[in-house]
Formats: structure tokens, sequence, C-alpha cells
DNA sequence: ATCAAGTAGTTGAAAATTCAAGTAACCTAG
DNA sequence: CTAGGTTACTTGAATTTTCAACTACTTGAT
């Protein structure tokens, strides 16, 4: 697994570090933007993944893989916000184990609340600064690493 | 600060989609990557960066700047570091409020161990998706994003 | 010289995240 | 129908990160 000896040209370097920086700074940036509703990006995730969903609820699950967060944080992240009011939980009748995240109205309320200042968010600190050309390439390249990343995930072990 | 109203359209919303979901599952593997190594993207860039620094010693306050992280967290950091014994901290004789973080031997030996490795996890989870032309286009963009946020940020207050 | 304000860095507590178990229910081969 | 393995989720403790002081020093204006 470890092809060794292989240092990063210039062209490389640039590449990985422009990267990297923006995406650091941008994703500081939109969390920022964020405190003022008192949501991460996570918990905005996880909030606007249930509000689309049939009934506003999702088996907790299914939620921890689309927001791409580990099962046990998801589960401590729902009991804060169960504690607000945003969400209940409710037991699955069909699996005994399982459990459904539901948004209360007051949580869709909060998501409704921040989600035009979100979506300004994303625009300002990035969308605006991106031709439609760039556009493309971006969802072309980061497609791409995706599902390389994906296929390499499922080579490695489960 | 609010233009509201305006959600995005499906080019948009495709190229942030991309863009976010392939940064997150690639800095979670390039994290796993540093795993084997007891480290995390974080410290291995405070380490990186020290290890290019003269004499291997920065002052802190430079430190946390260019690895993007709080000096709070920075210190907190450092303490554990300083457990493991990678790095030491200096006194600054020419300002007495501040103090050096110095790498040992032995944390010079542990990112020199790193850095092959993560390198190649760099290489096979994005560089090698990425033509020369994409490598390009993913520098000239994401400057561009950095220099704008850069703007903004100082437009916004201090 | 003095004093107000700013800078460098640390600290401890609070909040968030990860990690390793743990519980209960489901599934399947015999 | 049942033992063994897997799945769904939670929990509590450990670690990490943030947050709000706090100390000590420096700087600059008077």
């Amino acid at each position: 697994m470890t092809k060794q000896g292989n240092w990063l040209n210039p062209r490389e370097m640039k590449a990985w570090r422009s990267y990297i920086i923006a995406s650091r700074r941008l994703l500081d940036a939109l969390d920022s933007d964020l405190d003022q509703h008192d949501l991460s990006m996570a918990d905005y995730e996880v909030l606007a993944l249930l509000s689309d969903a049939p009934e506003r609820k999702m088996r907790m699950s299914e939620l921890a893989e689309l927001a791409m967060v580990s099962k046990s944080r998801l589960s401590h992240r729902i009991k804060v916000m169960e504690g607000v009011g945003w969400v209940k939980r409710e037991d699955c009748p069909l699996d005994k184990r399982g459990y459904f995240a539901v948004m209360t109205d007051k949580g869709f309320k909060a998501i409704a609340k921040a989600a035009p200042d979100h979506v300004e968010s994303v625009r300002s600190r990035l969308l605006d600064h991106l031709s439609v050309k760039d556009q493309e390439e971006i969802s072309r390249i980061f497609d791409r690493v995706t599902n390389k990343l994906r296929g390499q995930y499922l080579a490695e072990d489960k």
C-alpha cells in the first residue's frame, strides 16, 4: 500500500495547498455564519435531511449515513436537538431495534429560518466566485474524487 | 448582509454538493490514513511547519496562525505533544510573554516517518485522480476563493 | 515615568467528538 | 426452534475542541 519516495512536484503541491487552505477557511466561515442560528454545518445538514424526508422523519442509521456522521455522534447530537425541541425520537414498529428521528414544527421553523442565510453564505463565500465553467469543473472533478474514494473504501475492507 | 430569496439553481447545487461531499470523505480518509502514525491532519500540519522552520522552532502565535488553529487549541495540542516528547517549549528572550515551540529529534523522526505515507495518501486519495489541467484549475479556483475569503474577513471586522 | 490598551500565551471548565462496550432485536443455517 | 452472528442504536468515559477568563509582558501616548 505504500509505494514511496514520490514527493509532490510543485504543481501538485500547489493544487493540494490551494485546495486545503481554501477549504479550511471556507468551512470555518460557513460555520461561523451559522452561529447566529445556533447551528453547526453538521447539525444543519442533519436538519436539512430530515426536513426533506417524507413525514420529516428518518431512521437513525439512514440519517447518520446520509449526513456522513457516526451513529454515536448522531445519537449524541439528536439528544441535544431533542433537548432544544427540534426533533423527537419515535420507535420503529417494523424493527424494534430501530428509531426514527422526527423533526418537530419547532425544528422545521428553525431550519426554515436558517436556510436562506446559509444559502446566501454559500453563495457569498464560494459560488459567487465561480464562473459557470468553474462550477462544472468542480462538479466533474469532485464527483470523480468521491467515486474513487468510495471504490477505495470498499476495496480496503468491509 | 442578507440578500435573500435566492435559492441555488441546479448547477450551483450540484457544484456545492459535489465539493462538500468529496471534501468530507477526502479529509476523513486522509485522517484515518494518519492514524497508524498517531497523528491527525491538524497535528501533522503543526509538526510539518515546525520541521520546516529554522532551527525547527517557531513562536506559538506564528505557528497557530500558519496552522490555522486557535492559540488555545495549539496550546493544548502542544502540551500533549510535549508529553509524547515531540516538542519542547522554550521561552523567548526578546519578548518575555512569548514562547517557542521547538521540535525534538524524536518529533522530527516521527514526522519524517509519517510524511511519505501522508504524501502517498494525498496522492492516492486525490492527486492521482486529477489531470494536470485539473490541478491547475483547482489552484486557480481555490486561490481565488481564499483571496475573497480573506477580503471578507478583513472587511467584516478586525 | 506612568498608565491604558493591546499582545502572547495559558488555563480550566464546558461542549463536542470519538472510542469501546453494552443491550436488544433480527436473521439464518442447521 | 435455537445458537451464533449481525444490525441498530445508546451509553459513559476518554479525548479533543471551544470558550471565556486570566496573567504577564509590551507598547504607545501623555
